[in-house]
DNA sequence: ATTGAATCCTGGTCGC
DNA sequence: TGCGACCAGGATTCAA
């Protein structure tokens, strides 16, 4: 699954590729991909030029040089690809974008969880899924306060409110996990619940794990390739993520894996327990 | 206001 | 070998 440093990743292999092209024609194969009215999307991108790509969390932003801007959400499986003919795309390709230097890019989404949505520059994060994202790590917003004061009111567990988006932007799954093990927190602790230390701690757990990641061009797992097709490499340096059963680097305890709001859970029963 | 459940999807896995 | 049942999982929607 994507997250903010595979999101980051793609946004900078694009940023490379596409930047200048101009959109000749678009091809929608699958339309739930794209959120409001279809024909009004590839009316209003045919003949535009990207003149950058920006991200917000997990959002890329591809803006044109008519006014729109592209709001992409990957979601579960979501990926670019960039090829030179369109028969080397596959029935999990819902949607082309013919460019001018001859090339296609491609969106493709296994699970087709992935949307797309037009909005005029400059108001793409006044979305209401945006406009309502937390600070993201790495960026003057994020500060200990503002996570102290986001956990604090929040009594469900620590793991499921850091894939909240509220509170903090851009973890997911995998990341969230990290951290918590990195801080040598419970993942069923509930959030306004941590310590001192371990606020601080896992504080900066976040913004380093997620630089760590970014410089290693994201985690690679399963389904996730960047835009230039290449992976990230980041999957070496995950701690207990998809590790069930092996040794805590750590201690050396089993990392178990147990299921917590609802979503696969890895950590070490041992030194991460539960504060008292 | 927060929280949990249901929802969307398909490939993979499991049991028979 | 085949087939039905079940599951993962980010964000949104709806209900409590």
């Amino acid at each position: 699954m994507p997250e903010l440093p595979e999101v980051e990743t793609v946004r900078r292999g694009l940023t490379k590729s596409v930047v200048g092209q101009t959109i000749t024609e678009i091809e929608i194969r699958y339309f739930k991909i794209i959120v409001g009215n279809v024909q009004e999307f590839r009316d209003r991108l045919l003949g535009a030029t990207i003149t950058d790509i920006g991200r917000r969390a997990k959002y890329l932003l591809f803006h044109f040089d008519n006014g729109w801007t592209m709001v992409s959400h990957l979601r579960m499986e979501g990926r670019y690809q960039l090829r030179a003919e369109k028969s080397e795309f596959d029935k999990h390709v819902h949607v082309i974008f013919s460019l001018s230097n001859g090339q296609y890019l491609a969106y493709r989404d296994v699970r087709k969880f992935g949307k797309m949505q037009l909005v005029p520059r400059g108001s793409e994060l006044n979305l209401k899924s945006i406009a309502a994202l937390g600070p993201e790590p790495l960026t003057p917003e994020y500060t200990s306060e503002a996570l102290r004061a986001g956990l604090s009111e929040r009594r469900k567990s620590i793991k499921a409110t850091l894939l909240d988006q509220h509170v903090v932007s851009g973890l997911g799954n995998i990341y969230a996990d990290e951290v918590l093990w990195q801080s040598r927190i419970n993942p069923q602790e509930p959030a306004n619940n941590l310590s001192a230390t371990q606020l601080t701690t896992l504080y900066q757990a976040i913004n380093t794990e997620i630089k760590r990641a970014i410089d290693a061009g994201g985690t690679t797992v399963h389904s996730y390739v960047n835009a230039d097709g290449q992976k990230g490499t980041f999957q070496g340096q995950l701690q207990v993520y998809q590790h069930t059963g092996e040794a805590c680097p750590r201690c050396g305890n089993s990392i178990a894996k147990i299921k917590v709001a609802g979503r696969g859970t890895h950590y070490c029963p041992v030194c991460q327990p539960l504060n008292s």
